[in-house]
DNA sequence: AGCTGATCATAA
DNA sequence: TTATGATCAGCT
């Protein structure tokens, strides 16, 4: 592991200095094979730019790098600069949710900035040929940071409400709470109907691809 | 073609 | 099992 930046402008050239890059160069300089394709190396592209940037949180739910309050987000795009994929945020809490307020959640707390890293993600570029894109620094404004508010606290009332398995992905207006899990028979605590305890499948908070193109439009003029 | 639900690898 | 890192792939 490289070291931590001490720095939100350290870590900013650094990930300056990643841009234009190959997956195929930022890999031989963190002495890491490239694979075929992502099929079963999901995480690989951000673990690759952890390492380079030095991101310390491991496996802890907290920003990755926690002392300079910022978390790192890769996020794949077509030719033209769009998202192909959502944004997984972080896993959603299921039980022991009262009064948990917006602002004390983990979500907010890795979205209030957020260094994001676009990846070329076309399915036929070969990996190793894929380039990373200019880094940017971003905070939620006013607006933003209330429609967050807004669609997670709708989403946790229905979890609340022992709703949860009826929570599809077309709630939400920019956030959605989709399946994340090792599979579909994946279980974890939830609040039933009644109250009390079930087992259910485990969620997560993603956003939508709508509105990060918002924001990768924002960050490059237009 | 885009989206939703499902899935993959790994550490602790 | 839960958390990290996400992308896959079938269906509409």
């Amino acid at each position: 592991m490289k070291s931590s930046p001490q720095s939100i402008e350290e870590l900013l050239a650094r990930a300056d200095s990643m841009a234009g890059l190959t997956f195929a160069q930022l890999a031989k300089l963190n002495d890491q094979i490239v694979p075929k394709n992502l099929r079963r190396d999901k995480g690989w592209v951000g673990q690759l730019i952890e390492h380079e940037l030095g991101a310390n949180a491991g496996s802890k739910s907290e920003p990755d790098f926690n002392h300079l309050d910022v978390e790192l987000k890769t996020i794949p795009i077509n030719s033209y600069g769009k998202p192909l994929e959502t944004t997984f945020v972080t896993v959603a809490p299921l039980i022991n949710i009262s009064g948990l307020t917006f602002f004390d959640s983990v979500l907010f707390h890795k979205l209030k900035q957020v260094l994001w890293v676009p990846i070329e993600g076309e399915r036929d570029i070969p990996v190793a040929e894929r380039r990373i894109g200019c880094p940017f620094l971003w905070q939620p404004d006013a607006s933003q940071l209330a429609q967050l508010k807004q669609d997670w606290e709708e989403i946790m009332e229905l979890i609340a409400l022992g709703q949860v398995t009826k929570v599809t992905a077309r709630h939400g207006e920019i956030l959605q709470l989709r399946p994340k899990a090792a599979n579909s028979a994946a279980l974890t605590e939830s609040i039933a109907e009644d109250g009390s305890i079930q087992l259910t499948n485990p969620r997560g908070f993603y956003l939508k691809t709508q509105f990060t193109t918002r924001l990768l439009a924002n960050a490059f003029g237009n």
